[in-house]
DNA sequence: CCGACTTTGTGCATGCGTTCACAAGCGGTA
DNA sequence: TACCGCTTGTGAACGCATGCACAAAGTCGG
């Protein structure tokens, strides 16, 4: 039904985008590299770094230091030119972009193997996410505290989603009962959710969803390792116009 | 060192590239969706769906139908105009070109609470992904089995990969061990890792790193709630020029 | 106070990825 | 066989992201 992601709407107004808009168009490629910076920021400042160029911080995070810049500029020119930038002023401006000055408060449905390990993870709370509720159908967990935090049934998930003002939500079931949790998780009127079950979800325009798929991630490494590999082969044997497993390369 | 990402080589020769490497450059994007076509046609192949349009299979994978058509000829025509694409076709396809016609034998370091998610999970194996190998340094784990494989110590590693074929190394111990252990990883032969730990990774060009981080997915989400929030509020308040926590929008 | 040096912020070109739109091609039908 | 309707495959245009290269703007030493 709707996308996944929002299309943005295609020029139908003739009139000029409000700068606002503009001003906060930061592209998303460079939000998720933000959050890396905020990251290696944080890590310098726990070590008593005060300041930092852009071509250190650049090598921290691994990107080119002229891209880490733009990234910077998208924020503001919180830099000091000759000098680099203070870690402390750094940190704070993209925390604020981040909408990391409030904390978002996480709740897991599914307390299997992956939501154990998630509620258990201490990680979160530190970084602005406390995990505040989990769900689960499975009445031997119902009660037992995960991480500190009783599991509760998946029917109380509208009532404790809006009492603890959870504005996150993690999927972590089995792949056939995810779309139904993502329903009730935005009746219960959560945002935002991060799905770990290897399934399209369908939203709203106004929910967003962000997907956590490993076997995805393996198979993106596996076409790497054939790529190489039949590179290697063609190279060794000669290019004939056929690769590995009698692909045609040049038909 | 070595950038995360291999650079491709500028045009230092002034000669055209090889058709071959064009016929191989499916760029990355497209190879992530291809891995989900691939789930998604899966699913359908286990229904008993034989043929599909290009149109049902977007929807059912959350894309542009034209996206997908351009993907799926990224690997060739395998489709029949008028009519669609053969399932068991197209599945065997996305399969070679991914690199599944063979296993990737998986090795899982670090099995604490994520470690033990990842050794746990049946998903693996049935995709191509067999998990062979556990490793971790403490000493109550060394010899006890974890989803039917039983954990060695770390520095059996070199050995144990070369043993059994390790193509993918996952990375689930803290921070602080990351990179020694991808270090470990490579020097054993591995070429492809999977990292969960919130660091950034040094490697040798020759080994593609992926990493998977659930602190920046969710700061990305948060990004977005802000955002939202900001419009919300700049909305019913009228553009004063200010956002939330007094941010700036038009300076 | 000045000049040399350092580093930021950004205009611009380039390349990649997405989307549109339509010709080409195939199966079905008369 | 000839036509019709449907769906693929792709050329072309567009928009976003990346990386270069440099002017602007600051510090520091003399
Ligand atoms: N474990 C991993 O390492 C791993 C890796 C990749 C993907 N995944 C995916 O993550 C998800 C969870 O994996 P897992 O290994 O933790 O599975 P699991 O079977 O161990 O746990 C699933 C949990 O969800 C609960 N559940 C089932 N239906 C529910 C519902 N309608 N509402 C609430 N809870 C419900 C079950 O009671 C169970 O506790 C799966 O979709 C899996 O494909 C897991
Ligand atoms: N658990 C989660 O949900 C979660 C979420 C996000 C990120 N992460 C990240 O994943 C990683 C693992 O998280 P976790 O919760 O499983 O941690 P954990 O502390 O439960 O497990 C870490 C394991 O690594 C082992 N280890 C330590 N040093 C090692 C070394 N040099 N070689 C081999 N093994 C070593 C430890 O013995 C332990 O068993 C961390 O980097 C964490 O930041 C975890």
């Amino acid at each position: 039904m709707a996308a996944q992601r929002g299309e943005g709407e295609t020029t139908t107004t003739p009139a000029e985008p409000a700068d606002r808009e503009r001003a906060r168009a930061i592209p998303e490629a460079a939000v998720a590299r933000l959050a890396v910076y905020l990251r290696v920021l944080s890590g310098m400042a726990d070590q008593g770094v005060t300041a930092v160029s852009s071509e250190e911080l650049s090598q921290a995070a691994g990107v080119n230091a002229a891209k880490l810049r733009k990234d910077l500029s998208y924020i503001g020119s919180y830099g000091t030119r000759g000098v680099g930038y203070d870690v402390e002023v750094l940190v704070s401006h993209i925390e604020r972009i981040l909408g990391l000055t409030r904390n978002h408060s996480v709740a897991v449905v599914g307390i299997g193997n992956l939501g154990h390990a998630l509620a258990n993870y201490g990680g979160f709370p530190g970084r602005g996410f406390p995990v505040t509720a989990l769900f689960d159908v499975d009445a031997d967990l119902i009660g037992i505290p995960v991480g500190g935090i009783p599991v509760n049934h998946i029917d109380e998930i509208t009532a404790i989603c809006l009492e603890r003002e959870v504005s996150i939500g993690v999927i972590a079931t089995p792949p056939p009962a995810a779309q139904s949790v993502c329903d009730r998780l935005v009746s219960a009127g959560v945002q935002c959710i991060l799905n770990f079950a290897p399934v399209v979800l369908q939203v709203p325009d106004n929910v967003e969803v962000r997907k956590v798929d490993l076997a995805v991630e393996m198979q993106i490494l596996s076409f790497h390792v054939a790529r190489r590999a039949d590179e290697a082969a063609s190279v060794s044997v000669g290019n004939n116009g056929l690769g590995v497993d009698g692909m045609v390369i040049r038909p």
